[in-house]
DNA sequence: ATCCGATGTATCGAAGCGATACATCGGACT
DNA sequence: AGTCCGATGTATCGCTTCGATACATCGGAT
């Protein structure tokens, strides 16, 4: 499992971890999940499947337990296994190497109901500063190239820009919703609360895909 | 050039167009005009410079007559043919199947000010509509899985909505100002006016990449 | 009765990506 | 004066991913 193939990995646990599913609803859950609008490719999935079947993280249940989606042909229903379910939690949990890179960053949200708080705020922290970078990367690209002013270019420029900063706005909002949630119902993880930031009100934009 | 490749084949000939330039300059140039946030790989742009160069649209200029960038090696200045500017202009003029599709369109746009009117209009509202029918796959996508309620889950899928619903307006009063210059300056193309849409102050925020 | 689009599994050729190799240059630091 | 190092610069290789396609079954509309 390749560069792109680990979000892969962590996506398909996640969603088998909720339930047991066949491949081409898989292929769907996965495409909002992923937040590209470019369709995943089978040529992608089908491998990645068999990579987590050689693994031991998934296996092909035997058919006809889940409700309501026996069909007698041959549809392939995979499950997590016992180590799948390790693998993904020790996955959520530590957040590899750049987890708030672009794609990564909406799978990992995702799955954030099944991820503790700490973790949590790392995440949206991490993120908010990547893309704080890229403001700034933006902010002197866009002084540099003042004096050639094509305006198309430059309206595509400012759009950007404004477009990372209410990803940032909407960032702050999530991670000090997440601290004041925090400090109400910490302690208790299994109490029956809404899981989830506390919805202030206001919305934001994320990335939308690369 | 294959499936990625036509909109790099725009994308070098309108860079191009507007001056020699080598590879290096050329691929930091492209990062920020294709607007993906992931650099594109040299492992792309030299074979598509020497599909270019095969088919005769860029030559490789002999070195130092540009002012200020006469390095003393290697270093390969690409310019476009005749042949090169005929194709530049017609791949602009008439955008192929799909101009309106996401990094196509970043593309697109940062060429309108060689671009006609009529064209301009033409790939605005291509993408316009073409946003429009995501919107409804968002909102259909919404309402189906309403009662699975995962907060975080729905907090992206809000997120992704009101970035699509931004990107709209945005582009509507793009098309809107576009209407109101053509009638004041559609008929001398030659006149020194600022190229570009009639800045009317209010800012949307695009695709951002893929 | 049969057509057709949605569902479903699977693979292939081509294209792109990330990493890397190699080389030169200018400036900083000692 | 040496020498380190990061930016500039060209180029390729292997592996992953993509888009297209093949093939098959199902349920509902005509």
């Amino acid at each position: 499992m390749g560069r792109r193939g680990d979000v892969l990995e962590l996506a398909v646990l996640g969603l088998l971890h909720e339930s047991p599913m066949h491949g081409y609803e898989l292929r769907k859950r996965l495409n909002s999940l992923l937040g590209a609008f470019r369709a995943l490719s089978y040529g992608t999935l089908y491998p990645a499947l068999k990579s987590l079947l050689g693994q031991g993280l998934i296996r092909e249940a035997g058919a006809g337990q889940g409700p309501a989606l026996t069909g007698k042909r041959g549809r392939i229903v995979y499950e997590l296994t016992a180590e799948g379910k390790e693998r993904f939690q020790s996955l959520v949990t530590q957040p590899g190497p750049a987890a708030w890179e672009d794609e990564r960053f909406n799978v990992h949200f995702a799955f954030f109901s099944r991820t503790d708080a700490a973790t949590r705020l790392q995440v949206l922290e991490g993120r908010r500063s990547r893309l704080q970078e890229r403001l700034e990367g933006f902010r002197t690209s866009m002084t540099r190239t003042r004096e050639r002013l094509d305006s198309y270019t430059m309206e595509l420029e400012q759009h950007g820009l404004e477009s990372v900063e209410r990803e940032v706005r909407w960032l702050t909002e999530l991670i000090d919703s997440e601290r004041a949630g925090n400090m109400t119902h910490l302690e208790d993880p299994d109490r029956p609360r809404p899981t989830g930031p506390a919805r202030s009100g206001v919305h934001g934009a994320p990335d939308r895909g690369r």
